[in-house]
DNA sequence: GTGAAAGCGCTAACAG
DNA sequence: CTGTTAGCGCTTTCAC
């Protein structure tokens, strides 16, 4: 069934059965009620492929989670509360809004290739990138993108350099970790904390990067001492993390607390405290990162810092819509306050 | 960028770059080798929408998550592990095979729109539907749709009734959870446990029914009595379970062991009564449905099934890949065993 | 082996 | 208001 068969049926021309679909005005509502009665009765839709060749938007968006450089082996993306919070949100705003979103997650290298090729195929109008890494950036040669993109944790040297080199209209989403890390080390260093430990995510991410300088910075200002033994490279990977810090804890050297790049090696320290005698947090107060589902769950309950996911997930559709229809480039750059969930792992 | 501009600068027709990008046998290696020289300069890619209009595959799968009829209101889907642990499975599988992947979700009755919509705009090559309510098959119009498509926990009439008055290639996948059921149910009985108590999920899907048809068909031939206060009408939702199994907590008229019809049930579930100060397992055992990740954390741990999800989501894909080339089905029904996994809170 | 030409189903500019 | 016509970028006969 195509246009041209419902024309037929209706007695009218393609282009009328056209101008009906797409709801344009200069057709009487006698035309129109026949035409849509012919449509509904064959249950016709107009075909995607052809409607975008001949110069219309195809109502997809590209959803792309990276992942590739991190030492989750197991493709378990979502798995990741992180990830599925963004999900849920884009997933509801986009249907909401009329878009059909492409999921498509990086997990090596030869992934970014799919990537780009989603754009330059013009299989979307848009794409949202989560889990930014830095390779990213280059591999994909964003820069040579010509689309709509909104790019979660980018840091301002890139995102410049993006916005100069990049025909595509751009717009970075980043929450404001820096402030958020300060805050809470005063408030450690209120309460007595002096030696405040840290498990690192990875540096190939920007919020990755940034959390560890709010720390360091941090450390400085409170005029503590920077002891590179309560300094754990995490990496992101929870097993990493429980296997550094239960070695440390065997060493029975440890910090009065432990900031977290993320929730879940923040859960794997706990148990590898907890493995090893040591009170949580009663002896290490420890504080993760992205407020996932598991971290309300276990006891003690873990205190961390909340991203804005539904407010964020959604402000991503929205500006990518408004890149899609207006063709330009209102705001570049949102940045998003996290919050201090308090809960039984600190004191 | 188009072929036809490759085709100039390669100084070629572009019949013969679309034979290159084809990968077609009749193209001497040179010409081949001069054209893919110009493609990779320029970074060509040929637009997916034409190429599908012209006739091929479009490489795309749909992916519809079907919770509408549920009492979940939050639009939360993925924080579901039995449908991010088959959203991770599919996705990863189906773009390993080169296929993107279309995520829809279904949360109220005009989301099925936009699930018909996808395929009758051939926007996909085929789909897979989870969570299948019994609706979706006649509000979706299934029978009306042809195309490739897997679709879980069908019953066998529903599915009769596609096979045999739709044009589509469809496969159902099921999980034998009655065998389950019954051998546990026999399990219990043997050690002991005489009032057994269910929490049910919804009438609306397959295995919601399938799971409390298989509870009453043991009660009867164990030999037991079934008491309506024993089953509890949970709706899949935990909140729901939550409130029914405290009331019954209160009246202090407890079965020995419950069979819930889905984890998180289970879970709340377990709560209810520990907030009571009802002992799990020693007072009342629980037996959970899917394995999501949460049972293995919480305490007492949880004693659940475990469906094969990455081998049921590899299988999906591969089935709907062989429908969607070769255009013919080969099996219809595929049905997997669970496995019961033993942990605290039964005994 | 390769190019010319038709056609996939739709939109849009142009007449009328 | 509405039909005719010319593309959109590709694949695929069909000649040569």
């Amino acid at each position: 069934m195509k246009s041209e068969d419902i024309a037929k049926i209706a007695g009218v021309s393609r282009s009328t059965v056209s101008r009906v679909i797409n709801n344009y005005s200069n057709v009487p509502e006698k035309t129109r009620e026949k035409v849509m009665r012919v449509i509904k009765e064959y249950n016709y839709m107009p075909n995607s492929y052809a409607r975008t060749l001949a110069g219309k938007k195809n109502n997809t968006i590209g959803l792309f989670f990276i992942i590739s450089g991190d030492t989750n082996t197991d493709c378990k993306i979502f798995q990741n509360d992180y990830y599925t919070n963004y999900l849920d949100a884009i997933v509801d705003q986009a249907n909401g809004m009329g878009y059909y979103v492409l999921v498509h997650t990086v997990t090596k290298n030869d992934d970014y290739d799919k990537v780009n090729q989603a754009f330059i195929e013009k299989r979307i109008d848009g794409g949202i990138i989560i889990g930014t890494q830095d390779e990213a950036v280059e591999t994909i040669d964003l820069s040579r993108i010509n689309s709509s993109l909104v790019i979660f944790d980018l840091d301002a040297e890139k995102r410049k350099y993006l916005q100069e080199h990049s025909k595509s209209r751009l717009c970075v989403i980043n929450t404001l970790d820096e402030k958020a890390i300060k805050t809470t080390m005063q408030n450690l260093y209120d309460q007595g904390h002096r030696q405040i430990g840290m498990i690192k995510g990875t540096d190939y991410t920007y919020s990755g990067r940034m959390r560890y300088q709010a720390y360091l910075e941090m450390i400085q200002l409170l005029g503590l001492e920077y002891e590179e033994k309560y300094v754990i490279e995490g990496m992101f990977s929870p097993k990493i993390a429980y296997q550094k810090v239960n070695q440390l804890a065997l060493g029975r050297t440890l910090p009065s607390a432990f900031l977290a790049g993320n929730d879940y090696m923040a859960i794997a320290a706990i148990n590898a405290l907890v493995d090893n005698g040591v009170r949580v947090p009663d002896d290490v107060s420890i504080i993760g990162f992205d407020n996932v589902g598991l971290g309300r769950q276990i006891t003690p309950s873990l205190t961390t810092f909340n991203q804005p996911y539904y407010e964020i997930g959604s402000k991503a559709v929205e500006i990518l819509d408004l890149y899609i229809r207006e063709g330009e480039a209102k705001q570049s750059l949102f940045e998003y306050d996290v919050q201090l969930i308090k809960r039984q792992s600190t004191q």
